[in-house]
DNA sequence: GTCTATACATAGATAGAC
DNA sequence: GTCTATCTATGTATAGAC
């Protein structure tokens, strides 16, 4: 009915969706097979194992984050937090799951593959100037918070991962508020 | 050994940790007697289901943030993202599970009790005048996640849950400068 | 109040036909 | 490339002795 791209694909789609909804662990093979409407054995022609399917789901998302992780150094803080805003509305879907359920960083340590601690700590350690006091760093965590799950309550409260120039220009500069110390 | 009382809190203890490590539903009942060097069958006569383990787990979080959320109309803006900050740090063990884990509000959905998503928009509401467009919610949105998952991140990188005078301080003006437009 | 043993269902994964 | 049927391990939960 489909050429093997095209399924494993559905099968991903499939996947993001129970994953968000009941977790990694949370969700079984058989019920991503109900929910396509195939057999188990039918996913395992296309991926060799549950986990395999987590690490194809967050491949390309922490290839972008690791992207922006290398450009960090020569942006500013205005442009890496719009970075922060653009990416994490983009991937809105996928950027829940990433850091929030505990059963896939532990499926990701398993294989030795857990980024997004890594990644979270190199972003704020890029907003922090170079000698970087301890209250600097507090308020570098505060913007990238504000950046990363003020985008994503934005994302459920509109409804839409597409953000209006205008709300993106209000995301970023709340976090780059939050980020200097004077008033 | 030990009185009933005194086990429970073992058993809960125990619970969160391995909760947060693995998540909810990547947590087996055999995983948790292991770590607490007992029986399966001896936690079933504590708990009556695994479920009931995480509700008692929640419980006092959820009691803690609902008091907040009927106390926060008559609060300003600082008061109400201190409170915030505070208690964030004060349950911050606990708060990465409370709205991160899928598989815990999946749980908790079963029982109708997912509180979790009412508090947050509660709470964000609050921080938004009567009027309220959508540029203010989405600063208090913002501000919002500045407070809460800035503390998070903080109690991490401190290493502690007790926040000083100085560091509240700074979370929390953080936040309150995301939620104000000017400069 | 804790144990061993076990019931019963579901988990992830595979075999082999079509 | 998808199926039915099945393997084996593990899941939650219980029975009944001590």
């Amino acid at each position: 009915m489909a050429d093997a791209a095209q399924t494993r694909q559905r099968i991903l789609d499939s996947a993001l969706e129970l994953f968000t909804e009941r977790g990694f662990a949370g969700t079984s093979v058989a019920d991503l097979a109900g929910r396509l409407g195939t057999s188990k054995a039918a996913l395992y022609h296309h991926f060799r194992s549950k986990n395999e399917i987590l690490a194809a789901l967050l491949d390309a998302p922490t290839r972008r984050f690791d992207e922006l992780v290398t450009q960090a150094p020569e942006l500013t803080a205005e442009q890496l937090l719009g970075r922060v805003v653009d990416l994490t509305a983009e991937l809105s879907a996928m950027a829940g799951m990433l850091d929030g359920d505990p059963s896939v960083q532990a499926a990701q340590r398993e294989r030795l593959l857990d980024r997004s601690r890594d990644i979270n700590e190199a972003l704020t350690a890029a907003l922090v100037p170079p000698p970087g006091d301890a209250d600097a760093r507090l308020r570098a965590h505060a913007a990238y918070a504000a950046a990363k799950h003020g985008t994503l309550a934005a994302v459920t409260d509109l409804g839409t991962a597409e953000l209006s120039p205008v709300t993106r220009a209000a995301l970023v500069s709340a976090a780059l508020r939050a980020l200097h110390p004077a008033g």
